[in-house]
RNA sequence: GGGCGCAUAGCUCAGCGGUAGAGCGCUGCUCUUACAAAGCAGAUGUCGGCGGUUCAAAUCCGUCUGUGCCCACCA
């Protein structure tokens, strides 16, 4: 026999040394009921079998379409548009799983439902990408120039965009592909155009000079949330500027900036220098001469008290020199290269810095240092190169209005995010916002639409203008930061600036969902454009921040530190339904999520659990047709199950609507696999080798429970349900059946659907017994096989109809005339007497008993304390003293039902 | 320097005022005719420390310690 291996590495062996072929034999042969059907289901459920064919099949049908003019309400979510600079990491897996579950959910419920997917252009991401591919090549973009370049990176977005696609279908990401859109399309190009003269015409756009964030190696600027701080070493150097009484000392971490000070700052009220303020001194190495300034922003407590002033090159003294009238003057080019002062020309800054400190030293100008010295500096979030702040020209939106329209949206109520805590941290971003510089000195993206003309015009061009053409006219060389157009994706995907029937259909979209590390860059973006554009509508009406996925130890995941996972790998092991019910069983809303293949491993064989229970169903001729029976036709075990179906049903309900994907994902896990797997289809099977009317009505209970669970399972594993669905119910596809709404049995309607108390509790009680007698078969080591011979005494209890199913779960056989128990259980009120053929284990049966014995003491004391408590008596809930005394009571049976045990023990 | 979280079983996390839970892992038994990717049984926790509120605290409050994240113009 072969021992067989599941088909990718790292996915563990089978341990079985039985795995054989199986003909699917029919359980009620013996009986005069007919055999049924079966359809060749194998034993073990292969993903990679039938998800790719469904998943076509699924497209080709355009189940996942939107149409715009359906009568239908709308519920639209749109992708948070992937990045064409690779392919998806388990990331977006995670956040693809959660669409597409809230999706395909809404669907069933009977909304027209647009899952609207596209991609982004990624500016400055994908034009490093291309660049270093390039330099592979020994080429670089200038080579090229900026056309070719151009051409060159629609190149790689052509093959990055084929990629993400293969993955989303692999992942069964239920999109309205026709409506796929990317961030430079013409459409959405038009939107940008659109928005970005609108703003300008109200002035919330404008051209100034300031000190940006340059990136020295990506040779562009970026917004403040693209700069990243960490805390470097540096080195605190204090500088003497001036001679004798005519001279101060100044801290600095950046000596190589001293070139280009035009002044030496201090705080008013700083007595120290009160007599330098107004007057000149001469900074080192240029002969030039500065004047001492006194300021507020100088803190006196820090270092020396006095602060050099580099205007050009730091944005607080950019502001002093601004409101001192101090010259700004620039000593780095936009590679962070010394421009002039002799010797140091051509250092660039790093090196520069050492010189510079080096000929201080030999000045005697250096009074102190301290290094290492910690302190936090801006890195480029593309390229991780330190930030160097620079004075230049840009565009920038002027976000105040726009954000405090973004802000009272979510005040307001308009806007709900989840999980709430996350308010806190809008509310700090959009109530602190600087404007916003939207210029990227790049090729890739969308090309500022200004034209400059000879004589100093400025003209921005609407989509509808004519661009001026002739001599000495050109378009600004820029182009736009890449969160400009992502902002306007909520209905920039839907045909906006055109007033087009999807817009009218779909937006606002009903819910945005994202991680909650894009909050400032994309999702207030969209937040202010959206009002903006929209006339005061917001893009969305909830917005569900989820975490991000980390490693099976909660460390983050990443390439460099080699524990990132290729969801396709995970994918092509286990099978996508695996990955997608892994991640949506970690995602409790904002936190992040770990993700280990140990997990996913059990999630498939979650879905291999699913698979056999419906062949065995299926075996047994579990069937949706016709009328549930009425109540009265039902057994208690049938009932016991719809009605906790029903309540499954409106749990899971609650948990979609407030965001809970590991709640609901958890709660269907349990009922499936323990409930109806388990306890229900073992219950049944009595009933059904025994036939008659109660195997038709536990038939169809059967066949009524798997139809509402599979669809209920539907939207977070797509593809093992709709196999198995399709099989049972004959029906089209489950993507487009129904969502489950509760359970209605034939003479038994309740508002709200079947619920049956007295049948769940009589299942429990039966499951207690079950359980407490498998124990003592354990105990006793017996093999779990083993028949017994055993007498089930149920007077007194409603279990009566159980027996069957009782004995058959625990192996018990009847017994003779002369028999004689060993062993006595009694538990839940009744009996059951075995005959151990004198084999009891009396010391490990002792010792057992002991021990719940002491339990129940334990309780007893406890409960007994507590109702003896006259504060607990006088303040505690009804409800809450009617539980103890149940405890107590249910202790003080125990004590009894256990001495009684003991006291039958046989004596050795 | 501000703000927000988190500390619960070996690991990753639920629970957030009334008997400590899940998944995975661990131990033992088993081909039990749907499923060995399974079944049955079992072990494991002073719920970070210290105070307080309460009849009752993992749960609320204070405080300490550890840890994570976000924001900020510390030269």
């Amino acid at each position: 026999m072969t021992l067989l291996t599941a088909g990718a590495s790292g996915a563990k062996p089978i341990r079985s040394r039985y795995i054989r072929a199986r003909t699917l034999s029919v359980v009620t042969e013996n009986t005069q009921q007919p055999k049924h059907s079966v359809p060749e289901l194998p034993t073990q459920y292969t993903p990679a079998d039938v998800e790719g064919p469904l998943y076509e099949r699924w497209v080709e049908r355009g189940y996942f379409e939107a149409d715009e003019k359906s009568e239908k309400p709308p519920y639209t979510i749109v992708i948070p548009p992937p990045n064409v600079t690779g392919s998806l990491h388990l990331g977006h897996a995670f956040e693809h799983t959660l669409i597409d579950a809230l999706t395909r959910r809404k669907r069933m419920q009977g909304y027209e439902t647009l899952w609207q997917p596209g991609m982004d252009h990624a500016g400055i991401a994908t034009q490093n990408v291309v660049e270093r591919e390039l330099a592979k090549e020994g080429a670089s973009r200038h080579d090229l120039g900026r056309e070719a370049f151009v051409e060159r990176v629609w190149q790689w977005k052509d093959e990055s965009g084929g990629q993400i696609s293969g993955q989303m279908r692999r992942l069964g990401d239920g999109v309205a592909w026709s409506r796929e859109r990317f961030t430079m399309d013409e459409g959405l190009s038009k939107a940008v155009q659109t928005i970005f003269k609108r703003l300008y015409d109200d002035e919330l756009i404008y051209r100034a000079e300031r000190i940006i964030n340059w990136c020295p190696r990506c040779l562009t600027a970026i917004s403040d949330i693209e700069v990243e701080y960490q805390d470097d070493d540096g080195e605190l150097v204090s500088i003497r500027y001036g001679e004798g009484d005519a001279s101060i000392v100044v801290a600095t971490t950046r000596a190589e900036t001293m070139l280009g000070d035009t002044a030496v700052a201090v705080h008013p009220d700083d007595e120290r220098y009160a007599h330098l303020v107004g007057t000149e001194i001469e900074l080192p190495l240029t002969g030039r001469s500065i004047p001492v300034v006194a300021d507020e922003h100088v803190d006196p407590e820090f270092g020396t008290g006095a602060v050099k002033v580099t205007p050009a090159h730091d944005p607080n003294d950019f502001e002093i020199g601004r409101r001192h009238g101090l010259a700004n003057l620039a000593v780095l080019d936009e590679r962070g290269v010394i421009t002039a002062h002799g010797p140091f020309q051509g250092l660039d800054r790093f090196e520069a810095r050492s010189a510079i400190v080096g000929a201080l030293r030999a000045d005697g100008r250096i009074v102190a240092e301290k290094r290492p010295y910690t302190h936090s500096v801006g890195h480029c979030s593309r390229c991780k190169t330190t930030i160097e702040p620079r004075l230049s020209m840009q565009w920038w939106v002027k976000v105040g209005p726009l954000a405090k329209a973004a802000g009272d949206a979510v005040r307001d109520g308009k806007v709900a995010i989840h999980p709430k805590e996350m308010e806190s941290r809008y509310f700090g971003w959009v109530d602190n916002l600087h404007d916003w510089c939207i210029s990227r000195q790049l090729w890739w993206g969308h090309r500022i639409p200004v034209w400059y003309g000879p004589n100093g015009e400025v003209v921005c061009v609407g989509p509808d203008d004519e661009a001026p053409t002739g001599e000495g006219w050109h378009q600004d060389t820029d182009v736009l930061d890449t969160w400009f157009s992502s902002g306007l994706w909520p209905f920039s995907t839907l045909g906006w600036p055109e007033q087009t029937p999807s817009v009218e259909k779909f937006y606002p979209n009903s819910v945005l969902v994202t991680g909650y590390d894009i909050l400032f860059f994309w999702v207030a973006r969209m937040m202010m454009f959206g009002l903006y554009a929209m006339d005061g509508t917001p893009p969305f009406h909830t917005i569900a921040l989820h975490g991000m996925v980390r490693d099976q130890f909660g460390k983050k995941m990443s390439k460099s530190f080699g524990n990132a996972v290729n969801p396709l790998d995970w994918m092509d092991a286990y099978g996508s339904d695996a990955v997608r019910f892994t991640l949506a069983r970690g995602a409790n809303p904002g936190v992040d999520v770990p993700i280990g293949e140990d997990w996913v491993q059990g999630s498939r064989n979650f879905a291999n659990k699913i698979w056999n229970a419906t062949r065995f169903a299926l075996m047994n001729g579990a069937t949706v047709e016709g009328e549930l029976p009425p109540a009265d036709a039902l057994s208690a075990t049938d009932r016991w199950i719809l009605s906790r179906l029903n309540s499954v049903v409106a749990e899971v309900d609650a948990y979609y609507d407030d965001y809970q994907f590991a709640k609901l994902s958890d709660t269907l896990f349990h009922f499936a696999w323990d409930e109806v797997f388990d306890w229900y289809v073992e219950l049944s099977k009595t009933t059904f080798m025994a036939g008659g009317p109660a195997a038709d009505a536990s038939r169809r209970v059967l066949g009524e429970v798997l139809d509402v669970t599979l669809r209920l399972l539907h939207p977070v594993v797509p593809f093992v349900t709709e196999t198995l669905w399709t099989t049972l119910t004959g029906g089209e596809s489950v993507v487009i059946a129904e969502w489950p709404t509760a359970v209605v049995v034939p003479g038994a309607d309740a508002p709200g659907g079947f619920r049956d108390a007295a049948a769940e509790r009589e299942i429990e009680t039966v499951q207690q017994v079950v359980t407490e007698v498998r124990r003592f078969r354990s105990d006793q080591g017996l093999q779990p096989g083993q028949k017994v011979p055993a007498r089930l005494d149920l007077t007194g209890t409603a279990l009566a109809p159980h027996e069957a199913a009782m004995r058959s779960l625990l192996r018990l056989t009847p017994t003779g005339e002369d028999f004689t128990a060993t062993a006595s259980l009694p538990v839940a009120g009744a009996t059951v007497a075995l005959d151990l053929s004198g084999a009891i284990d009396v010391e490990a049966e002792r010792k057992r008993l002991t021990k719940d014995l002491a339990a129940a003491e334990k309780e007893l004391a406890q409960t007994t304390a507590k109702l003896g408590n006259e504060a607990f008596l006088a303040k505690a809930p009804e409800q809450v003293k009617e539980k103890i005394r149940t405890r107590k009571a249910a202790a003080e049976a125990d004590i009894e039902r256990i001495t009684a045990q003991v006291a039958a023990l046989p004596t050795a």
